[in-house]
DNA sequence: ATGTCCACTGGAAGTGGA
C-alpha cells in the first residue's frame, strides 16, 4: 500500500495533474495540502470518477487540506488542530483509512521571519507536537504526512545559503522538527535515503527544477506500530516536469499489509 | 532586490501569500 504527500498549490488550477498521477501512480492514501479553495469548489466528483472517496477542509484562497482513499471512503477522526479554537486556518484533517490513522498538516511557512508569521509557524508547531505525542505512542499504525515547511538539516536543500534566512531553515523551526522526530518518529524518506539528496520541492524562480536546485520540505513521519512495515519510499518527481505543475513533487511511502485487526483486545 | 505562480478584487492590473 501506497500513502503520498502532495503540495498541490491550487487544486482547481492543478486537476488535470492530480489525476494524471492518480492513475499512474495509484496511491491507496493520499494528503494533499494548499488546495486555495473552500470546500463548495473541491473536485469530489473528478476525483470520485479517478475511483477515490475525499475528505476536505478548506477554506477560500489559501491553506486546505484533504485526505483521498482509493476505493473507500476516509473516516474523518478530526480537522484542525487541537489547542487554538481562535485559529482558522485549514491546515490540519485526520481521518483512519485502511487500518492507518492518517494525520495530513500543512504546516505555515513563517516567512518573513523574524516577525508574527514566524510566530503564528513556531506556535502551530508547538500545538502539532503536544498532538503527535499521543499519535506516536499508539498501538495502532500513524503517519503523519504533509508540508511541514521545514528543511530538517542542510543535507536537505541545494545551497544552504541562498535560504539560510528563510524561515524554512531556522534553527528554532529545526528545533521544533527535532523534537517531534524525537517523540519516536521515523522519517520516512531520510530513513530510505540515508546518504542521498532528495528534493520534494523546487520553487519557481530561476529555473530551479531544470537545475535541480531543490528543498526537502514534505514528509511522512512513521510511528514504531508503521515504520517497521515501510518497504520503500519516494518522490514521484516526473510530476514537477509536468506542463503547469505545482512548485512540490508527491512523496510516498510503501507499506506491507498489516497484521489482521483483532477481534478482542485493544478495544477501550 | 530579484525571480514565478495562484487566488481574489473588480471589471485592469495590483495585492497577499508562498
Amino acid at each position: 500500500m501506497k500513502v503520498a504527500t502532495y503540495n498541490i498549490n491550487g487544486i482547481r488550477s492543478r486537476l488535470s495533474n492530480l489525476l494524471e498521477w492518480l492513475e499512474k501512480e495509484a496511491p491507496e492514501v493520499v494528503c494533499l495540502q494548499e488546495l486555495k479553495s473552500p470546500e463548495s469548489g473541491f473536485p469530489y466528483g473528478p476525483i470520485r470518477d479517478a475511483g477515490y472517496g475525499a475528505l476536505c477542509h478548506g477554506q477560500k484562497s489559501w491553506n486546505g487540506v484533504a485526505i483521498l482513499a482509493r476505493g473507500e471512503e476516509p473516516v474523518e477522526t478530526g480537522r484542525g488542530l487541537p489547542g487554538d479554537p481562535n485559529d482558522e486556518h485549514a491546515r490540519y484533517i485526520e481521518a483512519e483509512v485502511r487500518g492507518l490513522v492518517v494525520g495530513c498538516l500543512y504546516l505555515p511557512n513563517g516567512n518573513p521571519q523574524p516577525g508574527p508569521k514566524f510566530d503564528y509557524k513556531l506556535a502551530w508547531f508547538e500545538r502539532l507536537i503536544t498532538h503527535a505525542k499521543a499519535l506516536v505512542k499508539s498501538k495502532r499504525p500513524v503517519v503523519l504526512a504533509g508540508d511541514y515547511n521545514v528543511v530538517p538539516t542542510d543535507f536537505d536543500v541545494y545551497n544552504p545559503r541562498s535560504w539560510k534566512k528563510d524561515a524554512l531553515l531556522q534553527p528554532e523551526s529545526r528545533e521544533c522538527y527535532q523534537r517531534l522526530l524525537a517523540q519516536g518518529w521515523v522519517d520516512a524518506l531520510r530513513t530510505r535515503y540515508p546518504e542521498e539528496r532528495i528534493y520534494t520541492f523546487w520553487d519557481y524562480f530561476r529555473q530551479h527544477w531544470e537545475k535541480n536546485s531543490g528543498l526537502r520540505i514534505d514528509h511522512l513521519l512513521l510511528n514504531a506500530a508503521l515504520a517497521s512495515r515501510m518497504t520503500d519510499a519516494g518522490v514521484d518527481s516526473w510530476v514537477r516536469g509536468r506542463e503547469h505543475p505545482s512548485d512540490h513533487a508527491p512523496t510516498w511511502v510503501e507499506l506491507a499489509d498489516g497484521a489482521p485487526a483483532r477481534k478482542t483486545g485493544q478495544k477501550k
